[in-house]
RNA sequence: GCCGCAGUGGCGGAACUGGCAGACGCCCGGGACUUAAAAUCCCGUUCUGGCAACAGAGUACCGGUUCGAUUCCGGUCUGCGGCACCA
């Protein structure tokens, strides 16, 4: 046996490979586990701590299934397009494609270097266009279905720039290139109507083996409000104003409107008069990014429209105005004020000398001083007069509902998913412009709509596919007179809202995915990423999965097709959550490992620790085994290198024992079993399997030294029977294993095995070893622990209880006293309460 | 402002459903082996008092429920995350 080090990794993985150890076998034995984590982006440095840490572990938790008998596939692949490549192809001129594919190339090569499970037959990479092929087709299904829609919506913009800024980009109403000022404009784009599965997205939620945390903050982004519409007639004009309220009980205190100065109301509204006055702010508010406008939450500003809103039920004119404290993209875009009841609406009716009019007095009736913004009872308010906000709310919509004027409503804050990217580097939007047909698909035939090679990206205002004659002009799929491409790309959270989908299938070339094996393989059983992604990609890889199955591509009801064999009975059963729609049956965040000074690693910081140095030196094992045992999965913590110099302590450790145990070899007496080393033996496969099964790592890799120590002391014990270590041995290398890949194969092979640790069973505890003839219970007096007694393991309470009033101790503390109450937890304690 | 999570020794972190707080490891102290050192092995290591047996305190803080609370409930403080002029 060699001593571990990285030489011991590359002989070992070549003989994986060699042996095509992880590659997938649909059909083997076994039910089948998806193991997923996200994929990476291909940037340019080298692996950084981050991924080892997203991969390794998640890794170790499929080695354990695939002993446990499951039937493993764990895939690999690059998330390739995206900004991060074309904002360095603008620096240093570099083609995005070259520069991706050699990034790809250095990172494949280092992920190979972990030692992960990777079926790599199934690799994929978002760019190559037999992947974007596919995102192509997914585009013009989601059209087909009306799921995909163009409509104009603002945008950031940098003036300077002439580019679109994602939001990111946009921080602080600056221009993260230039620092110029970003403003708004209104642009067409693409839009995927995920808002027509906001609600069926947050009614699965509780049914996912999720974080509370992730659902909590899809929750959050969904934002569903219930409240009700209420239309208002215009004086003098043939139109209806739509607002959306949660208060509708505050209906009667209503003094004024207010519209967004983008909403389409208001250039209906505004009178001849006021038209310059509202021009002039309309024009300052678009100049304004939405930072400003939430930065100053509160200065209002507005100005009247010059048009007058009817009360639904009263009849009574009230002011329009235009404020953009008002959001054009939640609810209507329209606001009905009740200054007396809402902070914003009093401050602004301040300002501005309109009227407060108090509605809503506490429960009892008792005014309350303004802005009152609880739950009370109705007051001023006519009839509803003495009504409850509750029953308010009802009494006034069925008012409303009788005379078509209003009627209850959800609305959400969730928006139509915006995938249009005035950008080079993404998938192109299969869509043709033809001046008489209009927009019109690609044909499926047709697709993919290629990416050209030879393109002038730099920043220009339009994408630059738009100045690229040979892809921009074509013909009409329809009429065949000559037309114009869609110029746009598609945001890359498209690319990875259904790249799970494709891995099983990654080599088809004639559809996305063969319906079978989305069947057999979806969902992912265990998806592994970082948190930052439960608002977007998750999200909407719910949607788009949801959607898929509304078209019949995923879910459904199943019949095991007969070349599954019997074993996959279990398989097809288990596709039925798949039925509901959700891709990721459960999932897990991994934390973040934190710089030696407790900070987020950073390069400006200068705490950053490169893993390559530290497996060069020590072999990704110990580096995989220090990420296990230093920190806990999901909560993550500061790096220190110190744990790691304990756990390459632990491997010399464990080696010397194999060591010693091979050095001497296997005596022909018989195998005696060592009661206390048995113990610990089977404690550990207890642990270890438990602990692995919920990502607590730390804790399995404790058990594990605990083993090492027995062992080291049952090999110390004169006489000790080899036949028997060996299986003890045995065991802990199996167990090891998840951790220590190479290492425990280089142990095994030492042992005289030749086949591979990975193809072993993981061993079972014998819970009779677990069973101690004594146990030691803790002996409490009114909840003070004060002894301890040694027990039968199968005493009755009574027993235990006597044994414990014998104890010196315990007599001395109740003699005299009365005792109230024995309280006897098995195999815990036992308390007396005195008094 | 609203929603959520966390706070445990000198340090990283354990404690599954209310049942012996501090597993495992680091650091530190002591011992064995050694001419010596390193390595290794053994022992100790929450705090306070005591030579010790032991006693008392202790899971951010205050209070409650309970025979018993790191765990459940109410309040406070601090840190982190999500959303936010959301009507």
């Amino acid at each position: 046996m060699k001593p571990y080090s990285q030489k011991v990794d590359q002989k070992w993985q070549k003989r994986w490979d060699d042996a095509g150890l992880y590659r997938f076998r649909e059909g083997e034995e076994g039910k089948k586990i998806y193991l997923l984590e996200m994929f990476s982006y291909p940037s340019g440095s080298k692996l950084h701590l981050g991924h080892w840490w997203n991969y390794s572990l998640p890794d170790s938790w499929g080695r354990m299934k695939h002993m446990q008998g499951f039937n493993v596939f764990h895939p690999m692949g690059f998330d390739a397009f995206g900004l991060p490549a074309e904002n360095f192809a603008i620096r240093s001129g570099i083609h995005p494609k070259d520069s991706t594919e050699t990034n790809i190339a250095t990172m494949e090569h280092q992920l190979r270097q972990i030692g992960c499970t990777y079926d790599w037959e199934t690799e994929l990479t978002t760019c190559s266009p037999e992947y974007y092929k596919w995102t192509q087709w997914l585009f013009l299904q989601l059209y087909k279905h009306g799921l995909a829609y163009r409509k104009e919506a603002p945008v950031n913009w940098c003036e300077s720039c002439k580019t679109v800024l994602a939001n990111e980009q946009a921080s602080g109403g600056e221009c993260e290139r230039c620092g110029n000022p970003v403003i708004r404009r209104s642009m067409t784009q693409w839009f995927f109507k995920i808002t027509d599965y906001a609600q069926e997205l947050l009614d699965c939620l509780p049914q996912l083996d999720w974080p509370e945390k992730t659902k909590r903050i899809q929750e959050n982004w969904i934002g569903r409000s219930a409240g009700a519409e209420v239309a208002f007639g215009v004086e003098g004009k043939d139109l209806q104003i739509t607002v959306f309220t949660s208060r509708v009980d505050t209906l009667m205190g209503l003094s004024y409107m207010v519209l967004a100065p983008e909403s389409a109301y208001a250039q209906q509204v505004i009178t001849p008069e006021y038209a310059d006055a509202c021009a002039a702010y309309i024009a300052e508010s678009s100049r304004k990014s939405e930072i400003e406008r939430t930065g100053t939450a509160d200065d209002k500003t507005g100005v009247f429209t010059g048009s007058w809103a009817v009360h639904p039920l009263t009849g009574e004119k009230v002011p329009i105005w235009l404020a953009d404290y008002v959001i054009a993209t939640y609810g209507t875009g329209a606001v009905m004020a009740v200054p007396a009841h809402d902070e914003r609406d009093f401050a602004f009716a301040a300002k501005y000398s309109l009227p407060i009019r108090e509605v809503i007095a506490d429960k009892k009736g008792v005014s309350q001083a303004l802005p009152y913004c609880e739950y009370g009872s109705l007051v001023n308010s006519g009839k509803y007069t003495g009504l409850s906000t509750e029953d308010g709310k009802k009494a006034i919509v069925a008012d409303l509902e009788k005379i078509g004027m209003g009627n209850e409503k959800i609305n959400y804050r969730l928006r139509d998913w915006s995938v249009s990217r005035q950008r080079y580097w993404g998938a192109p939007i299969p869509i043709v412009y033809c001046p008489d047909c209009g927009a019109v698909p690609v044909p499926e035939n047709d697709l993919p709509v290629l990416l050209p090679y030879d393109v002038e990206f730099r920043p220009s205002g339009q994408s630059p596919l738009a100045s690229h004659k040979d892809f921009l002009n074509c013909k009409c799929p329809v009429c065949g007179k000559p037309a114009t491409r869609e110029a746009d790309t598609m945001d890359t959270f498209v690319c990875s809202s259904w790249y799970y989908l494709r891995y099983p299938d990654a080599h088809n070339a004639n559809e996305a995915w063969s319906a079978y094996k989305a069947r057999y393989f979806m969902p992912v059983d265990k998806y592994v990423g970082g948190v930052e992604h439960a608002a977007m990609h998750l999200l909407y890889a719910r949607f788009i999965y949801k959607a898929l199955r509304d078209m019949g591509y995923v879910g459904g009801a199943v019949t095991a097709p007969e070349a599954l064999g019997a074993n996959d009975a279990e398989n097809v059963f288990d596709r039925t959550l798949s039925g509901g729609g959700e891709p990721f049956k459960s999932l897990v965040h991994q934390g973040v490992i934190l710089g030696t000074d407790g900070y987020k690693m950073s390069k400006t910081r200068g705490n950053t620790v490169a893993p390559d140095e530290y497996v060069q030196k020590y072999g990704s094992d110990v580096f995989r085994l220090y990420l296990a045992f230093g920190f806990s999965y999901i909560d993550g913590g500061p790096w220190k290198d110190e744990g790691l110099l304990a756990i390459a302590r632990f491997f010399s450790k464990f080696q010397s024992a194999v060591a010693a145990y091979t050095e001497q070899g296997d005596s022909n007496s018989p195998p005696i079993e060592d009661k206390e080393l048995e113990y610990v033996r089977h404690n550990t496969i207890r642990s270890v399997t438990a602990d692995i099964e919920r990502f607590q790592f730390n804790t399995a890799v404790a058990r594990l030294m605990e083993l090492v120590t027995a062992i080291g002391k049952y090999q110390r014990t004169p006489g000790h029977s080899q036949a028997y270590l060996r299986g003890v041995i045995e065991d802990f290398i199996l167990l090891a294993s998840p951790f220590i890949p190479h290492c425990a194969d280089e142990m095994w092979e030492a042992l005289g095995h030749t086949d591979f640790v990975y193809r072993q069973k993981w061993p079972m505890p014998d819970e009779t070893k677990l069973l101690p003839d004594t146990i030691e219970l803790a002996v409490q007096v009114n909840g003070v622990l004060r002894e301890r007694v040694l027990c039968n393991a199968d005493a009755s309470n009574k027993e235990i209880e006597e044994a414990a009033l014998a104890l010196p101790k315990i007599e001395e503390l109740v003699n005299g006293k009365t005792i109230r109450k024995v309280i006897v937890v098995p195999k815990r304690l036992v308390n007396f309460v005195i008094g």
